[in-house]
DNA sequence: TTAGGATTAG
């Protein structure tokens, strides 16, 4: 059967795959290569309408995204689907579901430059023997059964300022407050959740059951959650939301742009496609209306007195009394002050003995109380926990321990009080564990090479200092450009000193964000300080096909500095499109130094032109000039790159201003920059973000890295329109980093960092960024 | 039933 429905049960494929079948990478996807007994899948971002072809044949088009490209710049490839194969995987597939594509050609795309995914694209039909898996998310019927397709139910969501007492409803929100699972005095685990919606109206929901896992999966504010059969009562002149027997939810990373996984212990939800729309609008409007992004609190950044979240890996616990006990964790950081340890006998201390010794320097002790003893006694040694509102308080002024801090996790539930186990898929778990991962190493290192001194002095033979050494003096793969009168100064007094300073370090990389380069790429207005994500391909074609209206007006057509062609396109929608090319007597013959302006074009039409001509400027009609777009596009393409404007420091001027460039320069070079200042554009510059965390025998920093080409040597404006360019970073960072490598056996990096402070009305913190640094030149 | 957000006081 070429097109077929799949389950995924229990993590496998139900019926299986072919076995003669195997999985390959969209890294492996190549001309030339053999893919005949392959497959490769991914998950449906886009998909367009089912067209004819000039003899007649259906099309359909998808765009799969790989879900495990781990390192790639480019996680997304065209599938271009024909014949009967078309109609019938038109009628099935959605936006999100898992797709496998068997018996392919392979081709190169005519559009991997514009749409910046694979150089080539597959081609499936019946005819060559194709096949097509389709793992969707919701109940629907086999292809052949057109009339029964769409059996999902349809829910209806209400907003929370229209609620009535007594009604059972499902509704959306965003969580702005809530307590973690705790034992009820009841029979029942119970989770207040306290919710905000667009229309501005807050509900506090009271969630029983006798099942933890039923519970809905919330780790941190700002998640959003979508809840089935909630009762809505009257209490206290408020709506209230309490759970019915047939209460069901599903929980969402309220980040914008993170992936859309409903977190729920249901076997059988509906998910369909337009609520996945819902959840990106709600993590829009949250991010703009709700101030929920506190910054998470690392052991590092302790103060006495603080309440804090803290999230962290269990390595011991133990009794101490009827109402107290003791989880010993750590999160790779250490605190600032010195803290203070619960005496307990080593034989009730649970965990790994060697791992406890190890870490011994970086665990800290957190007494926990009361109603959370129960739970905390339940906890799995290794398990990744997020600790809400532990208290830092000043130990016991009577002794000597006056100084020490003390972490204490009170009774009660009051501020959200209490312990959450992360599973092993959170982001934040994710870092977390890498993280550990090169403390642990480094950490082990030392304690190895340490007690060999101590307990056996001979051990540390001459040739092991003579590594160690060579190791120590090994060339480093970053170097400074300035300042290298400088002493470094060790991570530790770093972190423990006042910001702003600037210091030389030399520390190794344990790790760095974003993973995947490519996200690394931002646009950064240096006015204003801002970043922003560059717009993919296929929001701007969007974007541009809006700006056809109006349609050019002839009025502005042909005037002293430029001249104007107008035609109209002969597919249905009659589209007009006028360009307009800047008359200059010296460039007039060579269109490789013009520059134009279009209105009404595509993305795909304008580049076309950038091939030709040095510069396009898309341009719309007004009544009395033309205009620049919105500055949601660029307002320059010249070459392979769009130059992007800031929307807020821009103040854009009347075209007509390029006019005095024409007028008073011989020969205009049509440089960005001057085009921007001439237009009131504050351009958007290319620059690298990244925050790396650095590493050395006394602690670790994250810092962050703004890199227009300083630093990488390599130009953030060329990086996405170029192969070689994304290569050669991901060489770079492999040798800054090196994948699976002992941190022991990490080069050394020299770097500049400046420390600055970071103050809102509630929080203060000092963050540190790379400067006057540059990777070395053997690296590259 | 339980909790109904709004710090413990070890």
């Amino acid at each position: 059967m070429p097109v077929q429905l799949l389950k995924i049960i229990k993590g496998k494929s139900e019926p299986p795959l072919p076995s003669h079948l195997q999985k390959e990478d969209l890294t492996h996807l190549r001309e030339g290569l053999d893919h005949t007994n392959k497959y490769f899948q991914g998950i449906v971002i886009l998909s367009y309408p089912v067209t004819k072809l000039k003899d007649g044949t259906d099309f359909f088009k998808i765009v799969l995204k790989d879900m495990d490209s781990s390192c790639s710049w480019i996680n997304s490839i065209n599938i271009l689907i024909y014949g009967k194969m078309a109609e019938d995987c038109a009628q099935v597939v959605l936006h999100g579901d898992t797709i496998v594509v068997a018996g392919f050609k392979l081709a190169k795309s005519p559009t991997a430059q514009e749409d910046g995914r694979h150089a080539c694209h597959l081609e499936v039909s019946e005819e060559s023997g194709s096949a097509i898996y389709i793992y969707s998310q919701q109940t629907r019927t086999a292809p052949s059964k057109p009339a029964l397709v769409s059996v999902a139910p349809k829910y209806v969501y209400t907003p929370l300022n229209r609620l009535k007492d007594g009604t059972v409803v499902n509704l959306y929100g965003i969580v702005k407050f809530f307590k973690p699972p705790y034992i009820s005095k009841g029979t029942d685990f119970c989770s207040v959740v306290t919710l905000m919606d667009p229309s501005n109206v807050k509900l506090t929901c009271s969630l029983f059951n006798r099942n933890l896992d039923c519970l809905p999966k919330i780790y941190k504010v700002g998640d959003i959650v979508r809840f089935h059969r909630i009762k809505i009562r009257a209490y206290n002149g408020q709506m209230q939301g309490i759970t019915t027997g047939g209460f069901a939810s599903l929980v969402f990373d309220g980040t914008v742009g993170a992936p859309i996984v409903p977190r729920t212990s249901s076997k059988a939800y509906s998910f369909v496609d337009e609520e996945r729309k819902t959840i990106e609008d709600l993590r829009v409007w949250a991010a703009s209306n709700l101030s929920i992004s506190e910054p998470a609190v690392k052991l590092s950044g302790v103060e006495p007195m603080l309440f804090f979240d803290l999230t962290c890996q269990l390595v011991g616990k133990a009794k101490v009394d009827e109402t107290s006990f003791l989880l010993k964790v750590w999160d790779g950081t250490t605190c600032r002050y010195p803290t203070w340890k619960v005496r307990v006998e080593a034989r009730d201390l649970e965990g790994d003995e060697d791992h406890l010794c190890r870490l011994q320097d970086l665990t800290v002790d957190i007494l926990v109380y009361d109603n959370h003893v129960h739970l905390a006694r339940s906890l799995k040694i290794g398990s990744f926990l997020r600790i809400y509102n532990i208290h830092a308080k000043q130990a016991n002024a009577n002794g000597e321990d006056a100084s020490r801090i003390g972490f204490h996790l009170h009774g009660g539930t009051g501020y959200g009080r209490g312990i959450g186990v992360l599973p092993e898929s959170n982001p934040d778990v994710k870092d977390l564990k890498a993280f550990l991962e090169s403390v642990d190493l480094f950490d082990s290192q030392d304690m190895e090479s340490m007690s060999s001194v101590e307990f056996d002095g001979t051990s540390y033979s001459d040739a092991d200092f003579e590594s160690d050494l060579k190791r120590y003096q090994q060339l480093p793969v970053t170097v400074l450009t300035d300042h290298l009168d400088l002493d470094n100064t060790d991570l530790k007094t770093i972190l423990s000193s006042t910001a702003p300073q600037e210091y030389r370090v030399r520390a190794k990389l344990g790790t760095y964000k974003p993973q995947k380069l490519y996200q690394a790429v931002k646009l950064h207005c240096s006015k204003c300080n801002s970043s922003q994500e560059v717009p993919h391909g296929d929001e701007l074609a969007l974007i541009l096909q809006g700006s056809a209206i109006p349609a050019p007006n002839p009025e502005l057509h042909n005037t002293s500095w430029y001249d104007s062609a107008m035609w109209t396109t002969q597919d249905q929608k009659q589209r007009k499109i006028a360009i307009h090319f800047v008359r200059h007597e010296k460039i007039l013959q060579d269109p490789e130094k013009s520059l134009l302006m279009i209105e009404g074009g595509t993305l795909k039409e304008i580049w076309k032109l950038t091939k030709k001509f040095k510069c396009i400027i898309p341009v719309r009609s007004t009544e009395h000039d033309l205009a620049l777009l919105d500055l949601s596009v660029p307002f320059l393409f010249q070459g392979n790159i769009k130059y992007y404007g800031c929307k807020q420091c821009s103040t854009p001027k009347p075209i007509k201003s390029l006019s005095s460039v024409v007028a008073e320069q011989e020969e205009p070079s049509w440089e960005p920059t001057e085009i921007a200042q001439v237009l009131g554009i504050e351009p958007l510059q290319y620059a690298f973000i990244m925050k790396f965390t650095l590493v050395d025998r006394t602690g670790a920093l994250d810092a962050y890295l703004l890199d227009y080409e300083k630093f990488f040597k390599i130009p953030a404006s060329e990086i996405l329109s170029s192969d070689f360019l994304q290569q050669k970073m991901q060489m770079i960072m492999n040798a800054l980093c090196p994948p699976g490598g002992k941190l022991d056996d990490l080069p050394w990096l020299e770097c500049f960092i400046k420390s600055y402070n970071v103050r809102d009305a509630m929080n203060h913190q000092v963050c540190y960024q790379i400067f006057d640094t540059t990777v070395a030149e053997d690296v590259i």
